[in-house]
DNA sequence: GTAATTATGTGACGATCGTCACAGGGTAAA
DNA sequence: TTTACCCTGTGACGATCGTCACATAATTAC
């Protein structure tokens, strides 16, 4: 669908300046997917060579740890989802990215997206936006942990994401915070009451 | 000295390929500095608007809340500290970064590096590789808080970064791990007797 | 060298958390 | 409709944690 693409020039358009003729020349290297629910965006143990923008739907990142999922991260429309270090150093991937609901997306090749960004300036400055989000989102998230308790956590989650407790069950979301389930259940319980 | 600077350069091609000619010209962007102990690199409420190459000494990152000393990072010898936020987005930073010992760094002036990264390619292309490894620092640590358990995030710290631990008091590392001063020296005195 | 400051350890105690167990509600598939 | 599965809540209980208080060791300043 066209819409998917206009939606992505939009999104890079509020990061950074972008010509038409930039905009043409990165379509080489974007390609429109959709992703059933529980279908695999990146699997543990592979390299991460595509960027995800999420067009419709949302997926999220999590760690399987002797079987027990811990989910890290949560990703929604108009978000890039993947692997940070597994995409930039090559490395193989230690965790899962999982559609949880059907999701349409749109891939970055990384080789094509290197490519271009080689030549073409104004791709290149994307991609160190679209990194530096990413680093500004990861801190913010690890200093949650640092700064507040699993309460203020929610409470944070509450106002600055509501959209995350729109959509994720608390099932999903106990271990995103750092706790159980059932102490997740029984933090929201003692919020009600105050 | 000149010490400093061949540190960073060394530093620099470790994380990619860089020219003389390259050096020759980022080096208009540079200035060595000396801080005393408990100088401030940044402060609360202040635009960061550069990157700190730490050449000897240490320094941290941390937030007042309420009075409370609240430490999110520790930056050691051979590693750039800076407000990623700040520097990139132009926004006040909430935190402050302040030398632990007497520090010697190298100062990376943010107007005449970028100027610098517009027209010539390897110091734009070290912008990004440095903003990388910066995320993908802080996504290391925010999912420690999701998988371990304080207990074990201190086990990692001593395999990964025994660095910390040998230099970092326990008083100061306790708000890092997420948890009280007491409880890290709990913490310690369990695993001793195990 | 002495005083002041800072770091660490520890006891007590209440609050919170993780785990196991089970019950009920909701949803989706057969 | 019935069955199966997932989600949420809750009780019990032991483990862990945060806080306050205080003592002592180590470091720093004068």
């Amino acid at each position: 669908m066209a819409v998917a693409m206009d939606n992505l020039l939009k999104y890079i358009r509020s990061l950074t300046a972008f010509s038409d003729e930039s905009w043409e020349l990165l379509k080489i290297a974007l390609t429109e997917r959709e992703f059933k629910k529980n279908e695999f965006l990146l699997k543990e143990g592979e390299v991460c060579s595509s960027l995800f923008y999420i067009d419709k739907g949302y997926c999220k990142s999590y760690y399987d740890i002797d079987g027990v999922v811990k989910n890290t991260g949560f990703f929604f429309e108009n978000e890039i989802a993947t692997n940070i270090s597994s995409f930039g150093g090559g490395k193989r991937s230690e965790f899962n990215i999982i559609a949880c609901e059907p999701l349409t997306g749109i891939v970055f090749d990384k080789d094509k997206l290197f490519r271009l960004a080689g030549q073409i300036s104004e791709i290149d400055s994307l991609g160190r936006n679209c990194i530096r989000l990413f680093a500004t989102k990861q801190e913010e998230f690890s200093n949650l942990f640092k700064l507040y308790s699993a309460q203020e956590r929610l409470q944070y989650l509450e106002t600055r994401y509501p959209e995350i407790l729109q959509r994720v069950s608390l099932s999903q979301l106990s271990s995103f915070l750092g706790v159980a389930r059932e102490t997740l259940s029984r933090i929201r319980k003692r919020r009600i009451l105050l």
